[in-house]
DNA sequence: TGCACTTTGGCAACAGCGTTGCTTAAGTGG
DNA sequence: CCACTTAAGCAACGCTGTTGCCAAAGTGCA
């Protein structure tokens, strides 16, 4: 359950939807071998009978089922349960700067279609509204029209901010005005007939890499055209009131530095974009590692994860570059266990598979932060 | 209720004693006016029914009492309930350099009592412990012996960093070094036979200051003889994994700028000091300032609160100053209304309440992040 | 093969939560 | 004085997780 803010009371209706939250969790997280119900009893701290009840009904609404037994310890097997992957499923959708890519993903997070199509921001809202409209159903067409069809949850949009993702709205589009204050949720929402929740892309790609990991803080630093960062607290994406939070690429870490095209001086993103244009990847490297320093150290983030086209021309040495300075910075303060730094995992879908997730992590109990 | 980590199973107990707290955390905020049933009800979004019963039980226990009538709107006048001050109190204790303060909270959050008294780190831990049990002892002391004694929840203990505040052990104490790894909960604890909880001076602090405000993001940034954060995401002390967040400090916002005490260069601490200690009050402020836009947009925060002797030495340079910065950086960014900036009220026993609130929390909902 | 033992997991009864429907209490206003 | 309005408790209820019990389904030794 969440916050002691407004409207926080619980009731045995909040009670139930959030126990039998928990329950997928742990469902998904155990994937395909499934787990027992004696499991997600100590897991929960719910009594088994109580897990009993949850699963039966889960199972009766037809999101789990069982999945074999486990091997006797003297005794009765357990048998093990696990999701159902057509229960439900969402649509990511990626809005990049010139492309537009859409997965589809089942209950489990399995990627069951994918799609690509070029985009043009600069043809109107109206034009890549339709666009988008017609590729999701074009992709959720692999479902057929039966139960299937019906199961989609809604479609997820990423895309680069700012935006506002409790209204939907996006702020600005870099280089496109008149997309200014574009409610574009609604606006999709209403053409397809489906939920749609809009977040940035860096919030999105944090979300897909956040599923799978139990709780825990990292953050992903996107360095591609631009630099930016997802932020994931406590196994929540750490959004802020206004959707403003991962503006990494503009934190000055070179006071009076050089100019940067937002205006300011000594920001990360213009410093390590400049040094990757001059050819030098290992300066970039310890900048954005200053940077990744810097947030380590203010939020206690447990890992870092690189991505991003820029990262991905030389990954090796970003990360150890970024790895270095971070490595430096703990042995200065004593602490025992460097942060780690890795490559995000994921791919080129990341993004729109996080975008998906953004309708399947209600059912798992993540809410929206 | 929380994440969905391990053990998050809610039942019945865990629900009553949520909307409890709930119920409690608004009471709080209502203050000596006080609430009624059925502003609770709104608030909550429980049904007026079910705050009766709560607000029944809390009367029963002690906790709560009823507290004069509004005017009519025509009806029978709704009756106003407040919390019972003398129903709990908590001592909190500040450990600082040169001098331990303490003070004494009712359940509201006001100051009973207050002590203060020398301290000598180099001493040892034998002594301080001593001294600390003695002055605690002493505050107690006000409260007689009957049952306004026996209401004390426990002491909390803040001092600076850095420390584990999960297992309350101290990791390292600058210039002290036969104080490492010292467990001073447990220790305290087994000397008062009361609950202990240590926390970093900073993260009492910003708990202190966000007691009284309802959800909201902020930064209570102290600048005294070092340079520390405390972070408040969604109404809750930020601390990470390792009690590791809140080290703003050593961000380094000049790379290969000059060097800092604690092995990096360009630290802001060692470029505000530096400043001050050079009389250039401007430009540590402006320093400040860009440490604290950085954290402002990597964090989305709704309001930066300053405090500590430096900026107590000039407090409205400091407030000008930063504030400067975090308008020009707003409006770069094209944001509408600039992170306002303000000195954070509560005079020398901020931290020290906020210690003691570090026991009251949990009564009102605020569990330990 | 049979029986004792272990372990799983459903059934039934139960306590306790918030909810609903209703009644009583305590005001206002004509 | 009485109709009306609003607050808040009482009683019955549905539903939650819990407890106690028992059938089901294995293992392992005689």
């Amino acid at each position: 359950m969440n916050r002691t803010n407004a409207g926080a009371g619980v009731n045995l209706l909040a009670l139930r939807s959030h126990n039998a939250a928990l329950v997928l969790e742990l469902l998904r997280l155990a994937g395909p071998p499934g787990i027992t119900r004696l499991e997600l009893a100590e897991r929960t701290g719910l009594t088994p009978q109580a897990v009993s009840k949850i699963t039966a009904r889960l199972r009766s609404d037809g999101l789990v089922t069982e999945a074999g037994r486990q091997a006797s310890t003297g005794g009765k097997p357990r048998t093990a349960l696990r999701l159902v992957p057509g229960a439900g499923h969402a649509v990511g959708v990626h809005l990049d700067r010139d492309e537009m890519r859409l997965v589809l993903l089942d209950l489990t997070g399995a990627a069951v279609a994918e799609r690509r199509a070029a985009l043009d921001l600069g043809a109107g809202a109206a034009a890549v509204v339709g666009t988008a409209a017609r590729e999701v159903g074009a992709l959720a067409g692999v479902l057929g029209e039966g139960a299937a069809r019906s199961s989609v949850l809604g479609v997820g949009v990423a895309m680069p901010g700012p935006l506002d993702h409790v209204h939907g709205v996006l702020q600005r589009v870099t280089g496109f005005p008149e997309w200014d204050g574009f409610p574009l949720r609604d606006a999709l929402a209403r053409r397809l007939d489906l939920p749609v929740v809009l977040d940035k892309d860096t919030n999105a790609a944090a979300l897909g890499l956040a599923v799978g990991s139990e709780g825990g803080s990292f953050a992903y630093l996107h360095l591609g055209t631009g630099l930016g960062a997802g932020l994931v607290l406590n196994g929540a994406v750490h959004r802020g009131a206004r959707t403003g939070a991962g503006e990494f690429g503009h934190q000055v870490v070179q006071l009076d530095g050089p100019p940067c095209g937002c205006g300011g001086r000594g920001c990360v993103e213009a410093l390590c974009l400049g040094a990757v244009a001059r050819g030098a990847v290992d300066e970039a490297a310890r900048v954005l590692g200053t940077g990744a320093a810097n947030l380590v150290a203010l939020l206690d983030i447990d890992l870092v994860l690189l991505g991003g086209r820029t990262v991905a021309s030389d990954p090796d040495r970003f990360v150890r570059g970024v790895g270095t300075v971070l490595d430096a910075r703990a042995r200065r303060e004593g602490v025992c266990s460097p942060v780690p730094v890795r490559l995000a995992p994921g791919g080129p879908h990341l993004v729109a598979e996080g975008a998906a997730q953004l309708l399947l992590a209600p059912l798992f109990g993540r809410a929206e932060g």
